[in-house]
DNA sequence: GAATTCATGTAACTTGTTACATGATTTA
DNA sequence: TAAATCATGTAACAAGTTACATGAATTC
């Protein structure tokens, strides 16, 4: 249901299209939430008919009309609602496919996982590199909305975005570095039981 | 895909019942991966009808039958081709619920989302406390298995789920420093433009 | 005597992805 | 002139959740 929400939200500060909203999405927030085109107009259409947001058409000259999405009452009531409403388990539960492909780590030669392990913080810097730019964007989105206020919010959201993603990368470090001195070869010590030996 | 290249991986160390998998699963990965007994149902028969996995019916009395589950060579060589085929993008789409709620943080009062954020910082606290416990767990299984060579990486997962719960906890603490510091009456310096001010 | 564990699933629903369809306008 | 942008979607599929159904054995 987020997506639903995140929608209700972002509509809140401006009426817009889903296309444009999809930009929204994919500018503002994509350290926290993606969504494809197609669920973005379907989610909409599903508000829609639970009369959560209106719609207004927009004539265009040569191109499709703009289809106008605004919340309602209702919408604002039912996001309000949401928000109050925590559920009872804050964390979400984890699915990790980077972990299972590390998990059956055996099955690969040692060089593959390096590459990969370093194919991996390549990517996490990449992204770092984005986030650090986001700063101004969101800034300016919140300015543009005339929503200064929701910057404090908005910041908070993208500092954990850093934190995580560098917590990723010195995770994907260390495993290099033990890939590099505890395997193969060498024998896995039990760290907690090592008096036994 | 993944929960059933997790399943293969699993019934590889040694064949077992649907309902035994997912005991192996909420115990020894729970920190990288979860699943539901009906998803795990559904997923066997999938295998089993991709010619993947193999049953072996076991009488109990009073019981309902045991479904021993086995991969097969064709299983095998699936497994192994999934391994090699890393994704081009290793990072996976972020959905994060709880950022959601923060970002419309305005919406609700100061008290209230302090609540919720020791709420989460509790519940991290649980978690690693019980991530604590499964560096024991995780060998005592791969010693069960007869795999003590897998502890290597075992481990090196479950690394990352203390990396990365750690990191959560730092930002949700920033966040109510934050809270206390900056919100609400204090207002937002821009602190890249401060010097216009 | 009530709740949990053992052991199997199915059906309906929700959420997210991929592929397809249309077609003018603008940019490289 | 080829590719990207603007702007709307639909259909089929994949993955995950929730609720339901059965019923003996064991533990509290």
């Amino acid at each position: 249901m987020s997506l639903q929400h995140a929608i209700l939200g972002i509509l809140s500060y401006k009426p817009t299209t889903g296309y444009d909203l999809k930009h929204i999405i994919d500018k503002n927030i994509s350290y926290i939430w993606s969504a494809k085109l197609s669920q973005i107009y379907r989610d909409l259409g599903s508000l829609e008919r639970k009369g959560y947001v209106t719609t207004r058409i927009e004539k265009q000259g040569g191109r499709p009309d703009k289809k106008i999405y605004s919340v309602t009452e209702e919408g604002e009531k039912a996001l309000q609602e949401w928000m109050i409403k925590f559920p009872q388990e804050l964390l979400p539960p984890i699915r990790d496919e980077f972990c299972i492909r590390i998990l059956f780590g055996s099955r690969l030669p040692v060089e593959e996982l390096k590459f990969q392990l370093n194919r991996f913080i390549k990517e996490i810097q990449a992204r770092l590199e984005v986030y650090q730019g986001l700063t101004k964007v969101i800034d300016k989105y919140a300015e543009d909305m005339g929503i200064p206020g929701e910057k404090f919010f908005w910041r908070l959201t993208l500092q954990r975005g850093f934190i995580c993603k560098e917590a990723e990368m010195r995770w994907a470090r260390e495993c290099l570095l033990e890939l590099e001195k505890n395997y193969p070869g060498k024998p896995l010590e039990d760290s907690d039981q090592a008096d036994k030996a």
